[in-house]
DNA sequence: GCTTTCTTGACTAAGAAAGTCGACAAACTT
DNA sequence: AAGTTTGTCGACTTTCTTAGTCAAGAAAGC
């Protein structure tokens, strides 16, 4: 590693994300086919201009997102995806409990699995972890799509 | 990258960290310390050990928590680090906020600036990211590092 | 002066996230 | 039927962060 990037590591120090640019890719994927939605498909290259994806990238979420059974898709001239279910049953905690599905639900903040943790059952934060995960799903899970596209609308989306 | 270790990736899937190992080390480290509290300097070796953070990474880390005025260190044979705040005043947000203190708080849940932004102002989902942040501080400013140790002695510490 | 401990800056390694490529398959148009 | 437009899918590459290590040096105490 090159000094300056050292130095630009260190100028940045660790802090978590919230959430992946992939992740919040895939939020405004769905965002955006709910704007659209009813009238018929909306092609990736739309979407990806729209919402600032990379086009290419944008191909493999939204591929990934047809297994959450909230989009389906179409080829061909006509074609693109769409949603197969009411913004207004979508919520933020779907999507992204369906994005991070994998991941153990035992896993404490570090994602590290509790039986490789050296402190089985006995870490003294975990308790503290568990609260702070409650404490965003329960966002999560009361922000619908359809809620996002009337804050944005109302304009009361920013600050 | 070999096809074994792509497989993997894709199992494993995206999913954000609450916390580094990085930051969970230094609270960890600060825990030790409180634990340990009026007994004069701890080794970084015995909190390495108690703790199972490697040894030569934490000297790194508590050098930083040096700037954070919460400990001190002292060079030597009886030498070591030792908190100088009760643990009764340190919360978790103290220092989780100095471990992220380079993070502008204006940066979004990806860690994007704002200024760099492609929905400069207008991000729709900047609001909820903001409701997030604030519900994970929430928690972590009101846990004091007493609070855990308490926690621990009550054996109330997990699930 | 010798040992122990922290100090400091540079260095390396491993892994995940982000993004790209290209051949292919379905759907529609004419 | 031929050609175009679009999604499909697997493999690949790049970039970056995180994690961890090394070694020479400086204070403190014996």
């Amino acid at each position: 590693m090159k000094v300056d990037k050292l130095l630009d590591y260190k100028s940045r120090e660790s802090s978590a994300m919230l959430i992946t640019k992939k992740n919040q890719y895939a939020l405004r994927a769905i965002f955006d086919l709910a704007k659209h939605n009813g009238k018929g498909p909306r092609k990736i290259s739309e979407i990806a201009r729209a919402q600032a994806i990379p086009a290419k990238f944008l191909e493999v979420i939204l591929n990934q997102l047809k297994g959450s059974g909230m989009v389906n898709s179409k080829r061909g001239f006509y074609g693109g995806y769409y949603l197969i279910q009411p913004p207004e049953k979508i919520t933020v905690g779907h999507i992204m409990r369906f994005l991070e599905r994998d991941v153990d639900q035992t896993d404490c903040a570090a994602l590290v699995p509790e039986t490789q943790c050296p402190f089985k059952g006995q870490c003294t934060f975990f308790p503290m972890w568990k609260k702070v995960k409650a404490a965003i799903f329960n966002i999560y899970d009361e922000t619908t799509i359809k809620d996002l596209i009337d804050n944005e609308k109302a304009n009361v989306n920013c600050k």
